[in-house]
DNA sequence: GATGAATGAGCTTTCATTCAT
DNA sequence: TATGAATGAAAGCTCATTCAT
């Protein structure tokens, strides 16, 4: 037995942290998050739900904790865009930026997108709210024509539904990544567009 | 107005059923539909938990009611759009309509777009996505290109967007209704030009 | 009007009465009287549960009075007995027509059997251990060899069993009946003739 | 006894689940399965129905659960009475063994019989009957006569009916056994005695 | 004779959480 | 680092019963 080979226990050691993650995560966005009991994470990880307490101090923690660790980009992207200038670059920076973070952390978006209710309810609720705000913000300007801020809210949600959504349009998935983000951008270029003449 | 005030009790009696209906989509919408007990139902009405058992087999029976009784628009505008050419009047015509049915049923749809993960699961899950792909087929070209293919179902998403997340853009609620479709008619048309140029 | 036989009203009073009575016992016989609910026998007759309330004032007044409609051969039976001297042919009689009284309403002996820890506590219990006491009077020689008592009561027991276990044993259903009782006639024989014999 | 009047608390620690099924088992067969609740057994223990569900998945769980530990000795004997000759001995034995573990696991079997229709319908019943008729072909001759098949069967009954209606027979109650027994084996000698004549 | 609507009590079960070890 | 044992609260649901109509 010794410790030889790193045998399933050793290399456990010091991850479990992360391991509860990885598999609450799995099951949120699988089945949403009330319906995803302690029991069933513990279980698919062979502890105790007492285990999981060791690790966090509630339900709620495992989630928030999820947000946090892998919502830096997201919150970096905003810190950025507020310090440029609000020219089409910045604009579709953001956009290019903001598609990377969704499909970076995407299990943890769809979670968010299909659990909303849930969502608005927990701690990070709030948080999610501010990001739209600021990254909404940064899009629109205030000055322009009611159509054009939706349209760069729209883009935005272009994003958002290009994760779900289009997984059962058919294609290959890296084309339709191409293909969502050109769309998301060609609007915010409108809306950039016609906020300029209306400036002239 | 015969009975003037009327009292609560001469009212209630053989509309429960609706009176359940209406209180339990409040709260699903408001609270997402796990978080929102019977007893919280029957409290609401002042009526006891076996009363809704009464009326409905389950606490899933109650959202399938809401749904079956408030979807008939949608489900005859799919039918209705299948039997169409596929010119770009009938796509207006159904991004229109569309739109209307959803400003129709808002609380049922924001309950839905918020519960996603729950509504998967539950009995009307599926019908739901039949919708998305019976409104995507419609208004779909299939040899289009997938960037267009991509902007019609971004149209479809405009809508949806349009239910929540304008809420906390600042404006008139009825010019904010107009941009959104607005926006996702000029989305449509975008698409249908490209796939027109194409065949030439 | 008057009351001429039959007259459909007629007919239907206290036919409802009777329906309610065969479904039920049908209901109880098969799952059990617990597991069979008022709801149940009410859908099985195509009427509410409330109708039932109009014959009959509870639940267990509905098995009460089949157990009055269809234990009055044995009632009989054993007043019939307790008068009779205590020969071998009263015995053999007794067994005979408690056989017969059995075969006479079976589901409702078969209710009784496979739901002993039941009928125990309905009103109806007491009267059921007084039967067997009965029974058991008329056929046991009180200074009988205790072995010869065990015997008698047996003989009754063979009858019960008769009832349901023989069902899986194959052949002529007529023939099990008479193979049956010819076994239970034995055994009383036996024990009648031990007591003589000691009593010599 | 080493420490004195030990304390409830003290003793109770990694028992409960026998407790459990102790106490279980005698609400069980008192009241019947359906008639005992869960909060009536934790009462009785002094813990909450949540810690119930601790040590049983389910209700059924528990019943079950006695089953199996207390009806080896009746699988072993019909396993042993397989493998053995058709012989007289071998019936009487069976007569014996069955005899003794009835009377090993009284209050189980008290329940089976007076809870056959809730047995039935448990995932026991079927094992139930496999015993039953496990025992039957060993202690009945296939070409014997139909009146000698049935007093096999009824040596059997005699045994179970022993378990309770001698009850109020009375006498000394290791003496009523002795009877119950020396019954159940005349009766298997007579089956026996006839199927060799015939056999002649 | 029967229904429609409702109730009160209770049931089995699940859940997040705690804490001594 | 974890587990074993337990809890308090609540959930969804079912049942026998009632009563005005």
């Amino acid at each position: 037995m010794g410790g030889t080979m790193d045998g399933t226990k050793q290399q456990r050691r010091g991850n479990t942290r992360q391991r509860i993650q990885d598999v609450a995560l799995g099951l949120f966005a699988e089945q949403g998050y009330e319906k995803t009991s302690l029991r069933e994470i513990a279980e698919r990880l062979d502890v105790t739900k007492a285990a999981l307490y060791y690790h966090f101090k509630t339900k709620e923690e495992i989630i928030v904790s999820l947000f946090e660790d892998l919502t830096k980009p997201i919150e970096d992207l905003i810190e950025w865009g507020r310090r440029q200038p609000g020219t089409l670059e910045t604009k579709e920076e953001i956009i290019r930026r903001y598609g990377e973070a969704l499909a970076g952390a995407e299990p943890l978006f769809r979670f968010m997108q299909e659990n909303q209710a849930t969502v608005r309810e927990l701690r990070i609720g709030d948080t999610f709210k501010d990001w739209m705000r600021g990254l909404r913000d940064i899009l629109i300007d205030p000055d322009a024509e009611l159509v054009d801020q939706v349209r760069s809210v729209s883009a935005m949600f272009t994003l958002h539904a290009g994760m779900f959504v289009m997984r059962d349009l058919e294609g290959d998935s890296e084309k339709k990544r191409e293909a969502v983000l050109e769309v998301a951008l060609d609007m915010i270029r409108q809306a950039h567009e016609h906020a300029r003449h209306k400036g002239d």
